[in-house]
DNA sequence: ACCTCACTGGCTATCCCACC
DNA sequence: GGTGGGATAGCCAGTGAGGT
């Protein structure tokens, strides 16, 4: 789907791009190998083919960066299956406030195995671990999660290629809570932590460190356990539905 | 070759939303 | 409750197609 993007281009936006697959121009090589079958004028061609060789060459050296910069937001979602084999679902727990050192807890799913990364244990080992991952996704976490993360890792720039489930899973109807959204969808998650919200997460931490419960540690973990490795139901879910609603034609036969 | 009209994309302001 | 990016709507400017 990543090759069959083109609303990337200076002056091409949906309309065009539709324009694009409905002349069967179905991804990059295809545009490039056939210019004269484009339906645009020779303006927005000559705009066009530099924006294509560019991606061609960052998706070549696998760069998601590229992607991150040149992509519009609501296009980045594409880049899921190019870039799946190197995932990182992402979530961060607070303690209420608002300031860097507010980050508690935070975890790291990358499909197969997740890593719990917990303040005043191993909290900066994130640092490392999180920067091979070409593609992060999170819940929101353009407006929560990755703006907490910059302010509490300055030295780490997350700029990889990052699709917010919370506006795709809008677009296609599903508003409300990552909670919500999960019991809509008839995602379940373990009775330990069924039921609770980021509140209860805020408490947990607030007995774990007052009183060093460790009961109240493990429970806050496994909603963060819960939380990312949800995501990846989420977005398996969504991504074939983003495909169908952006108008790129079903594949034949 | 020029003019007009319609369409498209870009920009801005405002509102909305979900995080803990 | 603080936060900040996304969605949306409306307006404007640029472009292309078609007619004269």
């Amino acid at each position: 789907m990543i090759q069959a993007t083109f609303c990337h281009a200076q002056g091409l936006g949906q309309t065009s791009e539709q324009r694009l697959w409905d002349a069967g121009i179905l991804s990059w090589e295809a545009a490039l190998s056939t210019p004269s079958t484009l339906p645009l004028s020779d303006a927005k061609k000559q705009q066009l083919f530099p924006v294509l060789e560019a991606s061609q060459a960052a998706l070549e050296r696998r760069d998601s960066r590229w992607f991150q910069k040149n992509f519009p937001s609501s296009a980045l979602w594409r880049g899921a299956q190019a870039f799946g084999d190197s995932i990182a679902y992402v979530d961060i727990e607070t303690d209420g406030g608002y300031d860097a050192s507010s980050v508690t807890v935070i975890g790291l799913f990358d499909g197969f195995e997740t890593r719990l990364y917990v303040k005043g244990q191993n909290l900066e080992d994130f640092v490392t671990d999180i920067k091979d991952y070409k593609l992060l996704v999170t819940f929101f976490g353009t407006g929560f999660d990755l703006p907490f993360l910059r302010r509490r890792f300055p030295e780490l720039a997350l700029d990889q290629l990052h699709i917010d489930l919370c506006p795709a899973l809008r677009r296609l109807g599903q508003t409300g809570g990552l909670k919500a959204i999960e019991h809509r969808l008839g995602i379940q998650r373990v009775d330990e932590v069924e039921g609770m919200s980021g509140m209860d997460a805020v408490y947990l931490w607030a007995l774990w460190e007052r009183r060093r419960d460790k009961a109240a540690l493990e429970r806050l973990l496994a909603y963060n356990r819960a939380d990312i490795e949800n995501l990846k139901l989420l977005l398996e879910w969504a991504y074939p539905k983003l495909v169908a609603q952006s108008g790129f034609p079903a594949p034949t036969g």
